[in-house]
Formats: structure tokens, sequence, C-alpha cells
DNA sequence: CATGAATGAGCCTTCATTCAT
DNA sequence: AATGAATGAAGGCTCATTCAT
């Protein structure tokens, strides 16, 4: 990569962290490209020298955060933990992130109000290769009798459903840390799929 | 109720349905007050006849589903069964519910993106009167042995995410009925607080 | 037609009327919506109450012209003339008919710059119609022998050139009348087709 | 004319080269800056450099057309011919000259829309000469018999649109090469001004 | 009560133009 | 001489809302 194609890369994920803050705060309905102009000191125009349009800009955010969630679980995979532990990480990984990057998260909630099909293909795709990780966790766990789950899908999902909602209802003014309370949410999380 | 008023609360609610099945289907903002009046083969004007406002519409619908969400565990409670029995009953039937009023549910998730301040506080309260019913159940299985539970608030909210998250995964063209699903998920869904 | 219906009717055709003469001195592209709003003393959101759009807007205006074109022909058609006599006219009507609606004569000369495909299918198809007229006089014109023309689709399209070119070059502040100066346009127009 | 002068003028030249390639397409206002960089592989500012803008740009590529068509007249009134075959030589060179520069010859259809006022005088005073070169040949032939035309800018300007508006109706695709088709126009075009 | 019509504020997007480097 | 980046003005369009009838 050269150097003018790095510094727009560079400049490009300014945005997108821009973009995710006044997502976050307005919703994607709610957000003007002014607003996420105004937030870095630009003005709405230039927005579009490097994205093609509030749509596409949105999209990439999401992408995104979809890949980052992914890097999560695989840094995870990557230790030498007994699966329960692994799940457990995964968990608390997601979690903590999700409260970190509120604003995506809440955006991934009616992706097809917002995306093109095309757009709305790639984040399938993505979701779907982030959940067959959970599959194959809950799947060696149950192998290994630690974890009993027979429909392993619906028990995926209510496990994501979990652990999703916690950007509905977490306040950062309440008494724990966000890791700790991480943690206590995994541990009512995990029971979905424990025998 | 005279007559005209009860013309009136009726027409309001034929109205409430309507919007309620074109929300599911677009979104809060993609909604146009047009789209509404087509579906009830009136005109846009009419509509403020009967709400001030698009806002006003829509949290009605709101409430309206708050407050039947509040009868289903009403009348659940009033049913003789063991705590266990009537967790997993009230569970069922929320995820039945909101798989109907799928739109309704889709609006609660950001409802601070789209309602004035005084109609949030309104919702919270509805809100928060729903989860102490959850609470409440969760406290006496807890006395009655058949629950573990250390902090009922963080696993109360773990218990609604996984039941709410189901409006964004279940598909009517999957295998199972929706209220065998319902009952699938609840199998998973209730681990969170047994013993 | 019902009251209303007509009354829209009409409306729309005033709002044509000022497209037509916006666009006359300013050209497509150099009107905007506003402009004609403004020039009948309405707003540019209530255009689109009765137009889709400005390009609606402005095909529909092309169309009444292409019709209106039509009916002149058939006009003179059915008078009782010689062939010789009644191409005369009917050069003499569209150079009248087309200095009167100066505006839309000149969308007509790049309108593949301006319309959609089915659009200028459509536009294509009413040209092509009007030409049809012409070729017949000719070619009834060349059968009594007073014509003498070997291609009849070139000498027709000859004959529209000079024609159309007029409002390019006619300036009201001439000596002549408009009707005067077609008079003697048309005499070395229908040269063109003359044995 | 020193070394660096003759290479910008050069690249001028290659400048107005692309953009009537360009505008041929697209229109002037479907033309972007970019379009026209983008054809001769640089970037927008770069034309700059070149010209004081787009108006700029496009205004001296309609002067080199100009200048161009009156060469070409000059060029065959050179030539040792009758006075007939001298109109039918300019009137071929015209037709085939607009159709190899379809788009300069679109953006003479409607300059006021497009150019400042002292562009337009100076556009018109390079037309008028134009004009009168045909005139002087219609007096001349006139003169010496070949001709019949009373009103000699009428005639003209009857011949002109016939000429001119060939850039509309003409196809590549037709059965007749450029010059055989202009060959064919021009015959039936010169009876304008046949005795 | 209902409706056709009108309004105006706001948003996304485009693009000619400028300028530091 | 060239370019990447930024700008700002302007335009098309949508839509919640209002109102006379």
């Amino acid at each position: 990569m050269s150097l003018m194609e790095r510094k727009t890369a560079e400049k490009k994920n300014k945005i997108l962290n821009s973009a995710l803050i006044v997502l976050a705060e307005k919703g994607y309905h709610g957000t003007t490209m002014e607003d996420i102009a105004n937030h870095l000191l630009m003005t709405k125009g230039s927005l579009y020298y490097y994205f093609k349009g509030k749509q596409d800009l949105v999209f990439q955010s999401q992408i995104r955060i979809l890949h980052q969630s992914m890097e999560n679980v695989k840094a995870v995979n990557q230790e030498d933990l007994t699966i329960e532990e692994k799940l457990k990480r995964v968990i608390i990984k997601h979690i903590d992130y999700s409260l970190t990057e509120k604003a995506g998260f809440l955006l991934m909630i009616n992706p097809a109000e917002i995306f093109s099909k095309e757009q709305l293909t790639e984040i399938y795709r993505l979701r779907e290769a982030y959940a067959a990780c959970y599959d194959k966790l809950i799947a060696a766990g149950v192998e290994a009798g630690f974890f009993d789950v027979e429909h392993i899908p619906v028990a995926r999902n209510v496990l994501l459903g979990a652990m999703n909602w916690v950007t509905q209802w977490y306040s950062p003014e309440g008494a724990l840390s966000k890791t700790a309370f991480a943690q206590l949410v995994t541990d009512y999380t995990i029971r979905i799929v424990k025998k």
C-alpha cells in the first residue's frame, strides 16, 4: 500500500469511527450526512470523496464490525482452554465488544430496512460465518460432554439473543465495570447450553 | 362512553391495527402516513383527526402492545400451575405474541430514536412493570427451590434478550409451527434460571 | 370525468404551460422545479402532487406537443385542397406552432440526453407517426406529378430540418408577422420536393 | 511561440479534442469536468491549469469548430468550380463535418443556455461571418442565373436548417457512407435555392 | 368527518471550483 | 504542471403536517 493509499484508508477509518458514534446516538435515519461531517469538522460534500453515499458508508461500518467480531472469536479459539472456557470467553468478548460498538450492533438489528440486496447478502454471509463458530463450539462441547444441546442452531440463536440484547439494557452508570458485567451476564447465558 | 366515542375508539383501533401491519413490513422510518392511510383505504389527512401525528400514532400502538403483553402475563398468573410451568407459559406466550406483532416489537428496540421524552417515560414505566412480573416469578421460583438465581434483574434481562431476539431469526418458512417453535425456544431459554 | 378529475387535469395543464414557458427560456437543465413553481406562484413540493418528478413533467409537456402537432396535420388533411396545397399548409402550421411552442420544440432536439428509455420509445413512436404523415403526402404528390422525390425519407428529413431550424433564427422583432414569415419560409421549403 | 507555449497549446488542443468527444456522448450538462479528465487520463484539477473553467473549455471548443467550418468554406471557394458546384461542395463539407463533430454542433443549437453574454457575442459574430459566405454564394448564383432567390437571408437560413438538422437523424448504421449520404442530402438541399 | 391540495423544512447527492503541496 | 483533497452552493425529492371546503 502506498503512502497515499494508507492515508486514505486512515481517513476512511476515522470517518467510519465518527459515523459509528453518531449513528449510535441517532440511529440510521436520524443521522444525516451533515451530522457525521460535523463530528469530523468536515463538510458534507467531503464524505462523498471517500464513500459513495450514506448507505455505503454505513454498510462499510457494519462490515468492519462483523469482521472484528470474527477476529475476536478466532483469537479465543487459539487460546489453550477447555471448550466451556472458550465459549465463555467468546461470549464475554462479544458482550464487551457490543457495548463498545453499541452503534454498530444496533444497526445490525434491522438491516433489511437499510441496505440493498447485495449488501444484505454480504452481511448475512458474514453473520452466518460468525454463527457457525458458535455452532462448532457448541457441537464440540456436546461431544466432550460439557454441553447438552439437541437443536444447536436454536440454542445458538437463543444464546446470541441473550448476548445481543445487552446493548438494550446495560447502563454504564451501574456499579459493575463493563468486563465484570460481561462476566456476570455470561454466567447466566452459558446455562443455555450447559448440561 | 357515548356512541360516538365508542365509534371513534373503534376507528382508532382499526387504525392502530393497520399501522402495526404496515410498520411490521417497513419499519418506522420506512412507513409513511400515506402507507398507513392506503392500507385503510383512507386519505392521509383523515389520520390527523384521530391522532396528533405520526409519532403519536406509533406511540399508541406501542402502548397497546405493552398492555397486551401485560395482560398475557396476568392471564397465565391466574392459571393453576407450578412456578416453573408459569414461567414457561409466560415465555411461550411472549414469543408467540412477539412473532405475531413483529412490528411492535421491533419498534421496542430503539424507542429513544423515535419517541419524545414523555412518551419514553411512559414506555419505560410499562416495561418495568412487565419486567417486574418476571422478577416476581423468578424470585418465587428461587424461593420454591426450582430456580437458582442470585442476580435476578440480570438473569431476567438475559431471559428477555433470548426471547426478544426471536423476532430477528424466526422464519415462518421453517418446518415448525409458531407454537411448536416457541415451545422449543422456551426449553432452552428457561435454562437461564433453572437450578 | 368527474369534476375533481377535470380540475386536476386543468391544473396539470396549467403547470405544463408554465413549464413550457420557463423551459423555453432556460432549457431543461437550466430550469429548476422551483423556477416552474415560482412561475405558478406555487411551491416546489406542490408540483410533486401532480407529477412524479421533473423528468415526468417535461416528458408530458413533450407528449402534448407531439399530439398537438399530429392534430394539426390531421386537420389539414381533411381540408379540400390539392396535395401541394396540403403540404404547404402543413408546413406553415408546423412552423407557426413551433414558434408558438418554441420551448417544447427545443427540447425535442436532444431527447436522449433527458428522457428514460421508455419515454424515448414513446417519443420516437409519435415522431415516426408524424413523419409518416409527411411521407404519405410526398408520395401522393409524386404520384400526382407535383413532386419529384426519389428518396422520400431523406427528402422528408431535409424538409423537417428546414422547418424545425426556424426556432433557431426567427426573431419576433422582424418586420413580418409570424404567419407571413411562415408563408415565406414555406415557399423556399417546399422547393425541396417540388418538380 | 516558445517551446513551452507550443507545448501548452498542444495540450490545450488535446483537451479540446477529448472534450468534444465526451460532449458528443453526454451533452453539455451531462458531461462533468471529471468525465473529460478521465478521458485524458488526467485529474479534474489539471484542467483548470489550461482553462478557466468548464464554460471556457466548452466555449473554446465551440470557437474551434466555427473557425474550422469557416476554413472549410474558404477552401472550397478557392477551388475552380461553378457557383452551383461550389455551393454544393460547401454543403457537403458542412454536413460531413457536422457529423464528425456532432457534439460541437449540438452545442450550437442552444448556446444561450450555456454561454455568457460576451461569449455569445463572439459566437454570433462568427456565425454571421459564416452565414455571409453562403449569402455571397447565393447572391452570385442568382446573378449568374443559376439560382432563384428573392430573400437571400431567409433562403440561407432554410438551407442551414436543412443541413444542420442532419445531426438529428443521420444514423451511422445506415447503408450509405457518410460522404455518399451527404451527397444525397445535398441534392435535395440545393433545391431550396435552385431556379 | 373526510379529503384534496398545498406547504416547507430537511436530506441526499452532484459538481464546478479552489488550493496546498 | 499536476494532483489529491476539500468545499459549498444548488437541485431534486420526500413527507409530516395543515387547512379550506
